[in-house]
RNA sequence: GGGCGCAUAGCUCAGUUGGUUAGAGCACCUCCUUUACACGGAGGGGGUCGGCGGUUCGAGUCCGUCUGCGCUCACCA
């Protein structure tokens, strides 16, 4: 570009940046993804797509940006890069929102209404009941409108993400990839149907995973419970739910436990049901809890599981999908009408019945007695999870099959981590598991099961034997489609078919985020461009969900990791480093710190946290970034404003030089910092460069530079301004590429963020890094001497006096005229040599 | 109880393989209306590097130990 077309503003300003270049990117495609001939010219990465259910607060402002600075260096880099986004629209999360949105919920037993409309005033207490088909309808409408929400944040934000390349959960690529790989797993047996006890959650209605557990205090009780042995005598036990006697297969103590070894293989009787059960011997039990003899029920908690599975005791299940006691009197109680007063309950009102039938029994000894225990709770609900016996599909995942378990622990070993030290929690998860992922969920706004059973003469699914869908006819919806070689007709009659009515988890769906986004069975050039992927970003709290997930689907589809770095992102904490949440109301709203400091400020303030670390909120910070985008808009409009543009060559003077000199230093620490994930470290060193580059060098050469009886000089001041100014525009783009993209379009043609990354082969390399910092030390102790003397820095100095080493003094002897101009020397300059660190004397007139 | 991480200035954090007097930004104090920038600039004060012990000529840095904080998993009779 020539001087003419450099296009200064009068008074530069950030506001409206946003806006301006956002619009421009789009319309320019930017950022679009253009495929180069091979995997290497490629840089690919798994943005995490977000829950659109929820709301992005400051921690995905700061996370997404982390990504985007080195998608933007990678760019800049001469790198493709594959930057899609993706929203997790799908599952129960959507759901709950569409529930409390339009206060619907969805019963299957109802028929489609084309004219539904949703009440107008919702009550959440009385949602209304409507069919399957309208309520996926509603989710489908909702999650359009949240989705333009999020995107319209993220184009304020500034991310460089490939939006023609935008996927969805639920749509159909994405079903179609779910049950692909589904089907995949199944006919490898890594896929399989299963009968067995399930944590439960009575709210939502559905099977929940391991991953998805939390452990909450919840107050209950300790009761003390009399058993009896045949000859009346009694066995204390305590326990916090007495409504789960009617469940109880076996007492249980430690083997070793002196005060039960008579007891061993005797029976006892409960005191309410009558049901006779064996005292055994187990070294799960521990002896100090409770009364060191432990109730065994099917299931009061995943031990009671262990215990069932390990003694082979019977099962005695009361407890429904719905959370109550059945309504019929199982089998096995012999006091039929104690039951009674418990058929039909919930566990709460089971529990006040025992209570009652105990106290009239005399076998409740003493009162209950207070105690807070934990419970396991669907992270989500807010009632604790029952175990119930349920069929469900799980997914191997090295919880049950130890080789498979050390296959991806050594994946673990071979992913890189970012930090590092997050991959124990990778590797701790996985030693960790104990069951297979189940993936099967009883709700409806997810990817069906491509499923179906064939149904016997008395109309009774073969579980065995499921019928699969062509993998050609994908996706499938089981539930409107019928199984293939049967007519709609026979579906739900005998001889006939039935559909797999589960969908599956959405981490299942999202499990397959690489394959989705990489177009796996759908665009082979593309996958094979960008799988696997280079990274994979993300926060901390859901390595054990979607990273391990990830790693197990890739596994087994593609024997790979499904990228070679996982990069972890900290949170945003409040200023009292509590976790932000909607309940403590200190959560954060992005857009308005967007619009308060400009995007460009708050990505500032991203990037300075480092990954992995918690970072707490500080407005204060967001300034910081703000001044520097200021004083990028002032910096390069000063330097430009110089005017006429001079070539590298023109530099000259050994000022000038060792300025460039010290600035191909600052290039090369910070790729560096880049190449290895260290965003934060590249900023800081960027920046350090060049708030020097403005407080010291801009004012020592700014009279040479305008200077017009000095043409090389001025020349050579005006080429180093010009070149440095090039170099620090690229430098800052990945981090705020507003700002710099406005100043490179006032002298530049095309996008800063297609520029290429600054490399010290641009710059001259003769230059003596030592004289800018000896040089800068001098200006410090000029200003130093005005500033104790309260003076301005205008006042005239009437003589100055170096006193240092020779090499020091040759130094200065050199930056003399630029020294004389910035101080406002009028005096001579003289110079002392002496083996002694550098003292400045001023004379102030 | 297990694992991981953290502890350096009032606040947020750097401090690379152990090496002069421990750094930055914010905040604070003083000064400067200086034609790129008052959304600015210059200068300054402020730290026994969580405690104790050890290795070493030398420790913020290495080892041990204790304390406190955070996250996470497990147990929850």
């Amino acid at each position: 570009m020539s001087l003419e077309n450099w296009q200064l503003p009068e008074k530069p300003a950030l506001e409206g940046l946003e806006a301006k270049w956002s619009a421009r990117w789009h319309a320019d495609g930017t950022y679009a993804f253009r495929r180069p001939t091979t995997r290497e010219q490629v840089f690919s990465i798994d943005t995490p797509p977000p829950t659109v259910s929820g709301s992005l607060h400051v921690g995905h402002v700061f996370s997404y940006t982390h990504t985007d600075v080195v998608a933007r260096y990678q760019r800049m880099n001469g790198k493709a890069v594959f930057y899609p986004m993706g929203w997790d629209d799908n599952g129960l999360p959507t759901e709950r929102r569409v529930q409390n949105y339009y206060g619907v919920r969805c019963d299957p037993a109802i028929p489609y209404d084309s004219e539904l409309t949703p009440p107008e005033k919702p009550d959440p207490k009385r949602q209304v009941a409507i069919s399957r088909r309208n309520f996926i309808a509603l989710c489908q409408q909702l999650t359009a409108i949240d989705e333009q929400v999020f995107e319209d944040l993220w184009r304020q934000l500034g991310l460089s993400v490939d939006w023609d390349t935008l996927y969805t959960t639920i749509s159909p690529a994405a079903q179609r990839v779910a049950q692909r790989a589904f089907l995949r797993n199944l006919k490898r047996g890594e896929a399989y149907l299963s009968y067995a006890p399930t944590l439960w959650d009575v709210t939502f209605g559905t099977a929940v995973a391991q991953a998805e557990l939390e452990d909450r205090d919840y107050p209950g009780f300790y009761h003390r419970v009399a058993f009896h042995k045949a000859n009346g005598e009694p066995v204390y036990i305590e326990t916090t739910r007495p409504e789960l006697l009617v469940s109880v297969c076996a007492l249980i103590a430690h083997p070793d436990d002196a005060r039960y070894q008579s007891l061993f293989g005797e029976y006892v009787s409960d005191p309410v049901f009558g049901i006779k059960i064996p005292v055994l011997a187990h070294p799960a039990a521990e002896p100090d809890k409770g009364a060191g003899i432990a109730m065994c029920c099917t299931f009061g908690d995943l031990t009671d599981v262990q215990w069932w599975r390990e003694l082979a005791l019977p099962t005695r299940t009361v407890i429904g999908r719905d959370g109550r006691l059945q309504g019929d009197t199982p089998e096995w109680v012999l006091n039929k009408a104690a039951y009674e007063a418990l058929a039909g309950k919930t566990t709460f009102s089971a529990r006040e019945a025992v209570v009652t039938l105990l106290r009239e029994s005399g076998d409740l000894i003493g009162e209950p007695t207070p105690t807070l225990r934990k419970a396991n709770f669907y992270e989500k609900g807010d009632k604790p999870l029952e175990i119930v016996a349920t069929r469900q599909w799980y997914i191997s995942n090295g919880g049950r099959d130890l080789t498979l378990r050390n296959k991806l622990l050594q994946r673990g070993e071979e992913l890189a981590f970012t930090p590092d030290y997050m991959r124990h929690r990778y590797l701790n998860w996985v030693t960790g598991l104990n069951g297979d992922w189940l993936v099967s969920r009883q709700r409806f706004f997810g990817v069906p099961f491509p499923l179906w059973y064939p149904l016997d003469a008395a109309g009774e699914p073969d579980w065995e034997h499921p019928i699969v869908a062509g993998e050609a006819e994908l996706p499938i919806d089981p539930m409107s489609q019928p199984a293939p070689g049967f007519t709609e007709a026979e579906r739900d009659v005998p001889h006939g078919f039935t559909a797999d009515k589960d969908v599956m988890d959405t981490w299942a769906t999202s499990s397959l985020t690489p394959q989705i986004a990489c177009g796996w069975g759908e665009d082979d050039e593309l996958f094979r461009l960008t799988f696997p992927m280079d990274v994979a970003p993300q926060a901390h709290d859901i390595i054990r969900t979607w990273l391990f997930t990830r790693v197990v689907r890739s596994h087994l589809e593609h024997e790979s990791l499904p990228w070679h770095r996982a990069t972890i992102s900290g949170f945003v904490v409040d200023p009292d480093r509590k976790k932000m949440s909607k309940s403590k109301g200190n959560v954060v709203v992005p857009t308005e710190i967007l619009n308060k400091f400009g995007s460009d400020a708050v990505r500032w303030r991203a990037a300075m946290a480092r990954p992995g670390a918690d970072s707490p909120f500080d407005e204060s910070q967001m300034k910081v970034g703000r001044r520097l985008a200021v004083k990028i808009l002032n910096a390069s409009k000063f330097v430009l404003g110089l005017g006429s543009p001079a070539p590298v060559a023109a530099v000259s003077e050994p000022v000038d030089l060792a300025l460039l000199a010290t600035l191909r230093t600052v290039i090369a620490k910070t790729s560096s910092a880049f190449e290895t994930f260290d965003y934060t470290s590249a900023l800081e060193n960027a920046e350090t460069f060049f708030w020097s580059f403005c407080d010291d060098y801009l004012e020592l050469v700014k009279e040479r530079a305008y200077n017009a009886d000095a043409p090389v000089a001025g020349a050579s001041a005006r080429a180093t301004l010009q070149c440095s100014l090039s170099v620090l525009q690229r430098l800052f783009a990945p981090f705020m590429p507003f700002v710099t993209e406005e100043v490179w379009s006032w002298w530049q043609a095309g996008s800063v963020h297609h520029a290429p990354w600054p490399s010290v082969e641009e710059l001259p390399a003769v230059g003596d890094t030592e004289l800018t910092a000896v040089v800068s030390a001098a200006l410090v102790d000029i200003r130093g001497a005005k500033s104790a003397a309260k003076t301005s820095m205008k006042t005239e100095v009437s003589a100055l006096n170096f006193t240092a080493d020779a090499a020091t003094l040759a130094r200065l002897r050199l930056a003399e005229a630029d020294l004389k101009a910035v101080g406002s020397v009028v005096g001579e300059v003289s110079y002392t040599a002496a083996e002694a660190p550098l003292i400045v004397q001023v004379e102030l007139i």
